[in-house]
DNA sequence: GTCCATGCAAACCTTTTGCACTATA
DNA sequence: TATAGTGCAAAAGGTTTGCATGGAC
């Protein structure tokens, strides 16, 4: 796990989003909110068990994915799809709240970007369709860097040849 | 279930990617290739299941679900994820064969899109990151036409004054 | 006749839920 | 002390797999 910001101001951040809804406090919550805000990664919900057993904790994984529903309406978290088959969550608290992604489709590292082309997108689009937009999401797939260089390429089956539209 | 274009000639063409294969072409192929081919919308497996159980078939899900593999392998169908817990599926060989997708967090309701721009920023941020991009998927969540108009709003609850960064 | 596909059921995996017990406030 | 949270295990929901049977070629 990589070192990451300090994670205290944050937990206290949520601890008073609790406080503000009437809910309590609890060690649990705290605990798993200091793995989600003291890495920089996208936790998955067992690498955040893996993180906070091996601090000690022994947390069940239902109180984590309590803790992590009302992270995430707390707006303090993000909750990331990435097609595999599970969820992942990262903080929103960085500099960067709002980014997109460069997924390997090889090794599966997600690199991360800005665009403000993105939001010029989202904001006509969503005008020419009447649409009021919230949130978007922007992700592509592809070989990383480092998959291109091992000479991994990925391997493609589709019909042999082009696709005769009636 | 909206009527569709005429499936007969996608289904051929599978048939023929089949064979490509070395793969035997089965009526449950066919079938479940017809459905997805037939309709304009993003089918999920219980969806496609209710129409070939309406249309007289009796087919096992696994066999759908294998069956949709190899759709998917052959490029003639795409896997969509709309985070809803389960796949969906559409045929490739409209006019528009990549789009872009609004999302109603509200009724659910799919509007896609085209968009030139987003094939620009995917060529240029994978180019400054030595990326090689095979695909993207852009998805804006809101709220449609429809649910303004009925007045529906996305509550929201999350902290409620601005967050301190440390 | 040889493979491979099919159907069914069981297994799997992530996530949710029920309930007795415990901690917060 | 009242209310809500926790842990465990069971349930749920979508998807995959094992295996005996049946169909494609």
């Amino acid at each position: 796990m990589k070192a990451g910001p300090d994670a205290t101001p944050f937990v206290r951040l949520f601890g008073r989003y609790l406080r503000e809804q009437g809910l309590p406090v609890t060690h649990q919550r705290e605990a798993v909110a200091e793995v989600v805000f003291g890495s920089g990664e996208h936790l998955s919900v067992d690498e955040i068990e893996r993180v906070l057993r091996s601090g000690g904790h022994r947390i069940g994984k239902a109180t984590i994915y309590r803790a992590l529903d009302l992270l995430v309406d707390s707006k303090l978290v993000a909750e990331l799809d990435f097609g595999e088959g599970f969820k992942r969550y990262e903080h929103r608290l960085s500099a960067e709240p709002i980014h997109e992604h460069l997924i390997c489709l090889n090794c599966g590292t997600v690199i991360e970007f800005q665009s403000a082309e993105v939001h010029r997108i989202e904001a006509s689009v969503s005008a020419q369709h009447g649409f009021r937009p919230t949130r978007h999401k922007l992700e592509i797939y592809g070989l990383c860097r480092d998959c291109i260089a091992a000479g991994v390429e990925v391997t493609s089956h589709g019909l042999t040849c082009p696709i005769e539209t009636v």
